[in-house]
DNA sequence: GAGAAATGATACATAGATGTCTCAGACGAT
DNA sequence: ATCGTCTGAGACATCTATGTATCATTTCTC
């Protein structure tokens, strides 16, 4: 039964719509609406009674990634760390996550709210460079931008060797915030 | 006339396509093949005489792009200056380049020997890689996998960051070569 | 068990891109 | 001027994905 309490009516075909699109879309972008039916294991007329268009589905994706990484950060970082252990705790909670959504790097997202969202959560990053410069663990004279799309890159690309098998997952945060803040040259490590 | 020497008829027609594919791409990667024919100004018949499918195009986009790239590289690098000096000149030589050939990161290429040319390109990164580590310039312990994707990877996002107008294109280099050898800490630079 | 809701299968309509083909005309070389 | 080549325009055939609508059946709730 439908409520108000309990909106969702059934959830386990939307969930394994859902989770059947991550899948797929994660290996093959261009996957067909009705290949995304047919690993839920849905009929293709269910898959657009849930969402009626493909950029629909991929909205809802792009909402759910937003909203887990929100989650996922929020709950690494620690407000009264400093700037540089809350990067590398951000790296440690984001990478994992690539593994289900890094499709939507290359993904076309049309609809505003959620490419604001997302904005936003750039600018976030901003802040908290903006913090790392201020204690000096980034230099003042590198533009923001520039070290914003640097760590936006770093996540990218961690998942993206973790996924190929080149780069240990364990090993991956850790390189990230030692490339961004000491480079890869050979020094000492603090 | 067509000859031996000369075995290409009439060039601009080709060129035109080519050009017009390029600049169309790049700000739109899904384009159709009737609107490259348009803003190439010439018919949509005529754009498939000169290749036969959009498969076709591309991939000779790639492979000139390759082309390009390679002789970018081979004429800035000096073989005899030390590896960290060739990083930072193929940065100069190549970050450019992105202007006209960033959309090829996103495009699929389906063709072998076309994405072989590419894993060579690649590799070829890896020896100055290694290079890089026998001289002291990167450290023995970073997976050299890793280096590598954070060398293509930086080449993709300065050109990006330049081409949003966000950094100076004459400061992208240079903050490539930072980025990766030293990263963004403050420490001084040599 | 009855009724409501959700589903699967299927058919249908459509839109858009792709690739092929033809034919008349323009252009270049000789 | 003429011949051969290249071109533009358009018609044509496909093909594929998308989105909609219908209906019998299943499934859930009460």
């Amino acid at each position: 039964m439908r409520s108000a309490l309990n909106p969702s009516p059934r959830p386990t075909a939307r969930d394994a719509i859902i989770g059947a699109a991550i899948r797929l879309w994660s290996r093959n972008p261009g996957a067909t609406f009705s290949e995304v039916a047919l690993h839920a294991g849905v009929g293709r007329a269910t898959l657009h009674r849930h969402f009626r268009t493909r950029d629909d589905l991929l909205t809802v994706l792009a909402e759910i990634c937003i909203e887990e990484t929100n989650e996922a950060v929020a709950a690494a970082i620690d407000q009264s760390a400093s700037a540089s252990r809350q990067l590398q705790r951000m790296f440690e909670a984001v990478i994992p996550l690539g593994d289900r959504y890094s499709f939507l790097y290359r993904a076309e997202i049309g609809d505003e709210h959620t490419t604001a969202r997302y904005r936003r959560q750039l600018d976030r990053v901003g802040t908290l460079v903006g913090e790392l410069k201020a204690e000096g663990g980034v230099a003042a004279d590198v533009p923001t931008a520039w070290v914003v799309a640097q760590i936006d890159q770093l996540i990218w690309t961690a998942w993206n060797e973790v996924a190929s098998g080149r780069v240990a997952a364990a090993d991956a945060a850790n390189l990230a915030t030692r490339t961004l803040l000491h480079g890869l040259g050979k020094e000492e490590q603090p």
